[in-house]
DNA sequence: GCCCGCCTGCCGCTCAATGGAAGGGTGACG
DNA sequence: CGTCACCCTTCCATTGAGCGGCAGGCGGGC
């Protein structure tokens, strides 16, 4: 409907131009923020859909825009919209969490998903989600559920449970603070239950997540720990419920987990650096 | 007292605190170059030696790194170094031409590592060189040559040779046009003949590059086509010169390469997208 | 034709960004 | 234990880089 009542109010006075934002915002935020406009779904986007998303104006947004793709942040096509750019993946690679622990993960994925068949997932916690760092697919895998660089949920997925399990005890409780609905159910999170489920996937070392929707599937999802202290990432194998005895999975599943441990150990300071300081 | 002159000379007066540098380079500019500092050699990085390598005084390089960190670009390591974020890599992963094009790819790049045994790459070109945008390895591979995301030269090797025969021409000529080296042997590129490989390459729809340096090896590469008009990637398959007959793997190639491009134009608009303007 | 939406260049007004100096902390060396 | 060297962080006066409303140009739909 109309305006929905922009903070304009009697400003308008001068002429103008200019004028300045209230709050000003740092530019490198503002640039960023431009970043995170792009998803899966929504890999091109024009200036003003970029403008409208980050609700950064049109004219800023064309100048910042500009600055990132001549970095290489972002590209332009010939018909005049934006896609991220391949330095920006260039870089990203370098994240020590994110490809460089795939590059460790993979050959061991891999033997996992020629042995099971079915699809195998990697995810490290980034803040509130999963993040998932690399899927591998054997040969019965059910449809593809997530796509890599997708964030899941931490609280209704397997791997995303190992992970909460496994976190700071100051985050997760603040976690399970707040409401939780599991999606793509809708149905809210039995709070207690879960706390109580998170304690025995520490026992336990290995989580075994049933869920119906969108498809009947098992997720038996164990930890990945880095150079002997905490957990850096949690693996799991996906297997339709059609097939019993998901449970047999676990000891390869764990061997293939340990095997990326030891791999991560192993590169320098990489994935579970020392601690100083606080 | 108006002394409006250069920064420096009346520094007596009020102790010279807070001046700005005459040549400002925009904020957005530096904290990017911040993120070039990082290697895959030096994956992780001190306040100071990002501050070093980027030519940032140390507080302003402060400002950005946490600015950056707050994002996801980077992340601070207990010790108080940085690396790399997750964030970025998430990011990253939109990328058409980077991992959208690998997921494409990834499966026939498979197929190609089981048949062969040997390395298998992918490359597109950014900018001036070729970005290595996946490597499997079969079997019987030789030892590792370059890593994923790193940048290979143009004009030495086999995926660069193809991506640089099908460039547009503008850019071909202005890049023969300076002095090439060939690496790692440090021996001048005759142009002349490049030229007319090059030529051949397009022929050919193929290029067959030796080298014997740093191991024996031959690089047996095609083009990617892209919904019908341009090239957008080069595969390779890497075999050691003591196989005789590289040739022979030609067709098997080739045919990964269409499948890929089948499967590149079948997606959105994605990796070679209409041309409209200029 | 007319309208609508998008991209782009313009430009005076500010305040966010700036970097040197200072403070505190840590480790190496003698 | 004192000295030195290096690193990280906070503080703050200064100022030009960033800001966004405006208008012109372009193209597509009706």
């Amino acid at each position: 409907m109309g305006t929905s009542g922009p903070p304009q109010d009697g400003t308008s006075e001068g002429g103008g131009r200019g004028r300045r934002p209230p709050h000003g915002e740092p530019v490198v935020d503002r640039a960023l923020s431009l970043l995170d406009c792009f998803s899966a779904d929504r890999p091109y986007l024009s200036l003003s859909e970029l403008s409208r998303a980050s609700g950064v104006p049109a004219s800023s947004a064309l100048r910042l825009a500009t600055r990132l793709a001549a970095w290489g942040a972002l590209e332009r096509l010939p018909d005049g919209r934006y896609s991220v750019g391949v330095h920006l993946y260039e870089v990203g690679c370098l994240a020590p969490r994110g490809r460089q622990l795939r590059d460790i993960a993979l050959p061991y994925m891999g033997d996992l998903a020629d042995a099971t068949g079915q699809h195998v997932l990697l995810a490290v916690r980034q803040g509130e989600h999963a993040l998932l760092i690399e899927r591998l697919s054997g040969e019965h895998a059910v449809d593809t559920l997530y796509q890599v660089g997708e964030r899941l949920p931490l609280h209704s997925t397997g791997v995303g449970r190992v992970l909460l399990a496994y976190a700071d005890e100051h985050f997760r409780v603040e976690y399970l603070a707040r409401p939780l609905v599991a999606e793509p159910e809708h149905v809210p999170v039995d709070v207690a239950a879960l706390g109580e489920e998170l304690r025995e996937i520490v026992d336990r070392r290995a989580e075994v997540f049933q869920r119906a929707v969108p498809r009947d599937v098992v997720s038996v999802a164990v930890p990945v720990f880095g150079r002997g202290e905490g957990v850096i990432a949690a693996l799991s194998v996906l297997v339709p419920q059609t097939r019993p005895g998901a449970r047999i999975l676990l000891p390869a599943i764990r061997t293939a987990a340990r095997s990326i441990s030891r791999g991560a150990g192993s590169q320098a300071a990489a994935l579970a650096p020392p601690r100083r300081r606080r």
